[in-house]
DNA sequence: CATATAACGGAGCGTTTCGCTCCGCAACGG
DNA sequence: CCGTTGCGGAGCGAAACGCTCCGTTATATG
């Protein structure tokens, strides 16, 4: 019994890998999409599929738990952004944060994984956070007036992976890295001044609406990637 | 030997057939990616999988096709946008109609497949005619200074794959297409007014090179997607 | 050293998916 | 009638996948 006063060294070393996992997860997912396999994220990780068990019972509850902690991350940088007293620089910075940290590589396993009440509430929050730095941006004149947070969304999933950095990476090509994550840094640049309230021609038919996020993550099931091995069969 | 007079109709309905497949095959690499099957794209066309494989030996021969018409759209995409009087509408023009035609779908079968002699010439051929383009817009005062041909390329196939798009048509929310695809025009409306002249402030970073498109087509014998079942053996 | 505990890695099981082959059938021409 | 030509898809061997199970290794105590 250790009771609590010191943890194991061995206790250490399973909290490390289970950020390397889901480090590796996030990372996996950018490149392979919904196909991405456990055993490529836990050897991404460089940790065995027994420790991957050992931590998620299930493929699905893995990918819930990256989802959250996505969810998090998310609105932990629209707060952030909320806190700059510079409308646009807190808009834009939530922006390149939420790309970063590859918010939009989650998007494949929507409908795939069951959405916890946890996740819904988290993501509502997010909601609310983001609007309110849009509206706070359009007050301040700097955001062009037909943006809505839904296009802000859209624009962090388009711009959250990278063809030919997540590519190269996959290929090892490590020489050429340094360089892709560049090139993908000035395409945020150029989308990021496609905001600004410079440009008055209105942005092409109505502003799109939230189904389009919240519709995709209904469970559906015929989606198979993640757990066609069900574990709780049809309870209920 | 019909020497060409008249076509047989079962002749007709193989063209039918082919043109349904290259169509298909860029619609299911879009969604799918490197892990596009040969029976989803055959479906999806509306074919039997034994006429795929009687027009095509095998998978990359397939995509090796695909690859090439593709290159010749984009140049013919590029001779139609030097054509315009107006070279931001030429320029503008032509990165439109790559997005559209989806010329980024292909990314993800770099290094999969052997590049032809062919697909390199016409390649070359089509960094001709963007450089032309992109130096008239230098020119004409219209686009940003320091972008370069390769951004443009970049920006293409990042604007290429509308991750929501696609997932939807995925999972049959024919309701939600529409709304989808007018989302992603507003990214590509905002994208492209960020390429216009009025931004002054250089973009972060060196201009990234050639390399980053080059490099990634070579083909390295580990890629697994189309062709595990060698057809021809190392004949060397 | 022996023993107990706890976290580790990965071989391997059963299943699904995949690239591709093969063959029976339908549509035309004589 | 037969011959030709293109069609669709069942099915084969191989590979990949989700997940289980078990032998190994590291620490703690005598």
């Amino acid at each position: 019994m250790t009771d609590g006063r010191r943890r194991a060294p061995r206790q250490a070393e399973a909290e490390r890998n289970d950020r390397a996992l889901l480090r590796a997860a996030r990372e996996v997912l950018a490149v392979d999409g919904a196909h991405a396999s456990v055993a490529a994220i836990a050897a991404r990780a460089g940790v065995g599929i027994g420790s991957l068990y050992r931590r998620y019972r299930t493929k699905e509850e893995l990918f819930q738990r990256l989802a959250t902690l996505s969810l998090d991350e998310t609105n932990e940088a629209a707060e952030r952004g909320l806190a700059d007293d510079d409308p646009w620089a807190g808009l834009a910075g939530f922006i390149r944060s939420c790309v970063e940290f590859r918010q939009g590589s989650l998007g494949p396993v929507a409908g795939s994984i069951e959405v916890t009440e946890e996740m819904w509430a988290k993501y509502a929050r997010g909601e609310e956070l983001l609007a309110a730095l849009v509206a706070r941006a359009h007050e301040a004149g700097v955001l062009r007036p037909d943006v809505t947070p839904v296009d802000v969304s859209l624009l962090i999933e388009q711009l959250g992976t990278s063809p030919v950095l997540d590519q190269l990476r996959v290929q090892g090509r490590d020489d050429l890295i340094a360089e892709a994550a560049n090139a993908h840094d000035r395409l945020i640049a150029i989308a990021l001044d496609g905001l600004r309230a410079v440009h008055t021609r209105p942005l092409p038919g109505d502003p799109p609406g939230n189904r389009l996020f919240t519709e995709r993550w209904a469970l559906r099931p015929d989606a198979c990637p993640p757990s066609p091995r069900r574990r709780r069969s049809a309870s209920g």
